[in-house]
DNA sequence: TAACAAATGTGAAAGAAATAACAATAAAAT
DNA sequence: ATTTTATTGTTATTTCTTTCACATTTGTTA
């Protein structure tokens, strides 16, 4: 089965969101274009992003919502799932731990790591927190195969090297600092402050 | 002046970051390659984007670091500045407001808000916590034009809408409730579970 | 001083992503 | 039963972004 590109992957968990809540709704079936709006985008994006994954709609009632988060979750997810870490509970870790933990049943957020010996034993969304110092044999033990790191830039590195030597093969890049990551590792870096940069810049650039 | 693409907009904020660093390590030139290497992209894409801002190197010295922070400053902030607010202070916003205050003297983080009254007073990085209730007053009386939303989802619509109605001009979205604005407002969308997802994505397909 | 080397800046080409255009389909309206 | 309508799936086109290729520049080396 063909690598999807990777707008289209944000696309797909962005759909498969929203169609969640719509379930939750009662929605039953919706068309290209009322998904469309949701986000923002043509129906045509839409219908085109289905078309990747040979989904069909159901004529003139277009897609019906549970099989399509089903579709969806096949091509997105692993069959088995996959086991998630967030090292760093500070703000923006506690963040992520509570968010996230029981989102998704296939990305199982299983161990949360701090460098403070007090939060050693603290469980947020009922998920145990481990010493950074743990993290090897627990990564193995729990067969970890994604980090999410959210630590001071201090420490960013250093942490990011121990995963890749526990053989993580995944890291999301929360830190300020640029990772080095060996070709089997897929690295994924956000930074808050581009995305504030940027609306500056379109502001700015509207009011011309 | 043309509008630069939201890509190179969003690398030359990158460029910036890490150049800032670099003059704190009295770096004084930096070669493309050498500042490709760092963001894990090609010494071409950087010198395309340093040719969008008519920014020229010296010779076999490469690009000087000061300057260019200088020039890309030009381009990306307002001549005198933005002022932001962020509403919503659990963890995230106060990861953020903590990150974000005095971060980039072009964008003063001046005002937080959020709606329990024991919050109210607070000061995080040096900036005032306020209640909701407050929002409309302080947003005109500080003229703040961005807003950073990171409130609970069941807040976020009625809170954007708030900000709308009390005239800003900008808002980066952080919950999961999509939002509407006006043509005149300018909305960027951030969601932690799609990146995460994505990252599951190419380790699942990475592995075969 | 001639050949070489290290980088740059940029036109042209390739590649990726988004949009337009439209035939096809089947339900609903006349 | 014919026409109209709503919507899809897909091909073709356009637009946006990245990469290639190379002439250019000037410091360095032989």
């Amino acid at each position: 089965m063909d690598t999807l590109p990777g707008k289209t992957v944000e696309r797909l968990s962005q759909y498969r969101r929203r169609l969640l809540n719509l379930v939750e709704e009662n929605v039953e079936y919706i068309f290209s274009h009322e998904l469309a709006a949701i986000l923002h985008i043509t129906a045509v994006q839409v219908r085109r992003d289905l078309m990747l994954l040979g989904f069909s709609s159901v004529y003139r009632k277009g897609y019906p919502v549970k099989k399509l988060i089903e579709v969806i979750g096949q091509r997105l997810d692993s069959e088995s799932g996959q086991n998630v870490a967030i090292i760093g509970m500070g703000n923006l870790g506690t963040a992520l731990a509570s968010y996230l933990t029981g989102l998704r049943p296939k990305l199982r957020i299983v161990a949360l790591f701090d460098i403070d010996e007090n939060k050693k034993g603290l469980k947020i969304g009922g998920v145990k927190c481990y010493h950074v110092s743990e993290m090897g044999k627990v990564i193995k033990s729990k067969k970890i195969s994604i980090g999410v790191v959210t630590v001071p830039q201090t420490s960013a590195k250093k942490v990011a090297s121990q995963l890749i030597k526990s053989g993580i093969k995944g890291i999301l890049n929360f830190t300020h600092i640029p990772l080095e990551v060996p070709s089997d590792v897929y690295l994924e870096e956000y930074d808050m402050i581009t995305s504030l940069e940027k609306v500056a810049y379109f502001v700015k650039k509207k009011k011309k």
